[in-house]
DNA sequence: CAGACGATTGCCT
DNA sequence: GGCAATCGTCTGT
């Protein structure tokens, strides 16, 4: 099929955040094509976005954010999983959509020998599952995304009433409003978006007790300045 | 150059 | 729900 054009990433993040779903990513590997639907997506926007790894500048790591859209941005997390994004807006913009979830379609077999897992519904519901499933790492990093080994392709427009968001995954402990703004999409009615987290237990809080018992008073008396 | 820290996952109780 | 795994990257000495 034909992949998306690099025009297609040379927009506002949270739109092809937005526009990726429901879009199909491809790789050619051992003879054939593995495909997923993109059903999850989280957009990172710029130095200013405390929750973005450009957050600290430019850096050998961060470097392909700042490239081309259209390319990959591969990296390393707690030592082992790979997580895949999409690099957009117009270079020297650092910027990406990260891949949270995919639905298997095609090459299904090849992503269970990747996983080592049998299970479907637990073979790309998370981003470093679908990074694994698609025997992607490092070496994967500033990969072209319009092809021809790795790209995506249009797939069905999801309509805007499958679509729900939420804050990001894993963000909560950067300041707001980074923490809550909602730029992680998904689709509302597919079984392969991440389960995500419980949240830590202060934040777990019943909304409806905070700052409404007395340690909270008497804490909030204490340090005024939170 | 030592130390801290993850845009997570899977296994444990 | 708790928690360990494991290493590239960044920070500060």
């Amino acid at each position: 099929m034909t992949p998306l054009p690099r025009s297609f990433y040379s927009r506002p993040t949270v739109t092809v955040a937005r526009e990726l779903l429901g879009s199909i990513l491809c790789r050619r590997v051992d003879g054939l094509t593995l495909r997923g639907r993109i059903v999850e997506t989280e957009a990172y926007v710029g130095e200013g976005d405390l929750a973005c790894h450009a957050r600290a500048g430019r850096t050998p790591r961060t470097a392909p954010l700042y490239g081309p859209p259209g390319i990959a941005y591969v990296y390393l997390t707690y030592g082992m999983h790979h997580l895949l994004n999409a690099v957009t807006e117009e270079e020297g913009m650092p910027a990406a959509v990260l891949l949270r979830a995919l639905e298997p379609m095609e090459g299904i077999e090849w992503m269970e020998g990747a996983r080592g897992v049998r299970t479907v519904h637990h073979l790309t519901s998370g981003p470093g599952k679908l990074a694994q499933a698609f025997g992607l790492d490092l070496q994967w990093n500033r990969a072209d995304l319009t092809g021809p080994d790795l790209w995506i392709e249009p797939g069905s427009r999801v309509p805007d009433r499958e679509v729900k968001t939420s804050p990001r995954i894993g963000c909560q402990s950067v300041p707001e409003p980074w923490a809550t703004i909602r730029w992680r999409f998904y689709v509302a009615s597919s079984r392969h978006v991440t389960p995500g987290r419980a949240s830590p237990k202060l934040l777990v809080t019943n909304p409806r007790r905070i700052g409404n018992n007395r340690a909270d008073k008497r804490r909030s008396r204490n340090t005024p300045g939170r």
